[in-house]
DNA sequence: GACAGAATACCGACCAGTCGGTATGCTCAA
DNA sequence: TTGAGCATACCGACTGGTCGGTATTCTGTC
């Protein structure tokens, strides 16, 4: 029923908030992160903050929604969509992701998606709802893959795909936290070496 | 090297603080934890606080140091100590404190290591280093284990113990991180059970 | 096209409350 | 008397959030 919703910027500084609101929360957390910061990184206001969002919770599920999923989705599920040898390509995944996060210097923060679900899935169910969301979605699409394989003949017909699924994605987690408080490439490519080499056993045995 | 360590009660009072500071870390983080609450909760003060600790950053230290520590001692390292079939334990490690921790109702907060871990890692470079120290025992711990299951002929001898070693915590990590955010028992049990699987992998396989 | 009126987008001063931290004084054993 | 152990009162800084006001743009009528 809304005549015109986009007067003047509007789509534009909210989209400048839910920015600065992600480099905020990624920096310091969501607790820690202050809405100040954020209005004067997104170089706005109080009043625009507030004009868009009704608070600092509703702001945190924007960024959860609107930059978080589709980061995972475009970083993790759709180069899984297009591949015939799963173990391949999530091996290619997690040994590319780790290298990148080393060399950009983002190890050290983390996963966004963890850091927010640590911090707040048990305080806000809001929080925890939306993010338990993507990592069903995370789960489901390493599933898929792993399905696929079965079907293709690269993977053991005995494996269980949710098992192993939420065995992956716990491994990302870990391998991810693992690298922010040890700061050590060497513990963090050891990890993930360990799970490619899981990957591996998955294998269909013929091949 | 105090002369007198107790007139009144001293000790006691600084031990109710750290046990309160632990517990409201613990459910709602470091920067959310307030230390009117934690006062509140010991049924001391802010002048009993801060005379024990120079701030809240210190006493964060000391809850780390001086009972998340012991804490992970008593759980994960010490029941590996005298077993000659490393796996099994680690399995029913595994196995036993994922019930454990559903059970008790403990599992939506996390683990208290991985918690603080992944908040205060990037954050304060004190934190980070004393976090760093703990996973370190532990991943050495399991890695010892592994090289003993090597020896006594139950783990196969082409493992890297150090790496698997990383893996397994870093899956420990994980699994929390998946039963905090999805609370589903399916989940957190699926993820164990993959994990287990894996170590199954790593048994000599005359066996 | 012009113009009134309504709605949207935004600003920035301001609020009450809470935070971590401090200054000071009491109590009591040595 | 001294000083450790602790309590109370209090501080400035900062927090998330509110609110009156203004600028801009849409809508409907002529």
């Amino acid at each position: 029923m809304r005549a015109n919703p986009n007067p003047k910027s509007s789509g534009a500084t909210r989209e400048k908030i839910v920015r600065a609101a992600f480099a905020e929360f990624y920096k310091t957390g969501f607790q820690g992160g202050s809405l100040n910061q954020i209005v004067a990184t997104a170089g706005t206001t109080k009043g625009a903050l507030f004009h868009h969002f009704s608070g600092k919770q509703e702001l945190g599920y924007a960024v959860v929604d609107e930059v978080i999923g589709p980061l995972l989705v475009q970083r993790w599920l759709d180069p899984l969509e297009d591949s015939a040898d799963s173990i391949a390509a999530l091996k290619h995944a997690f040994r590319k992701f780790v290298k990148d996060d080393i060399e950009s210097g983002a190890w050290v923060q983390g996963c966004p998606l963890n850091n927010l679900a640590q911090e707040m899935s048990p305080l806000d169910e809001g929080f925890r709802t939306r993010i338990d969301k993507l990592y069903t979605l995370w789960r489901k699409g390493f599933a898929t893959a792993l399905v696929n394989g079965a079907k293709a003949g690269t993977v053991r017909k005995d494996v269980d795909p949710r098992a192993v699924a939420a065995m992956l994605v716990a491994g990302q987690m870990g391998i991810w936290g693992t690298g922010k408080s040890s700061q050590s490439k060497a513990v963090m490519t050891q990890a993930t070496d360990a799970l490619c080499g899981y990957l591996d056993s998955l294998k269909e045995p013929s091949l």
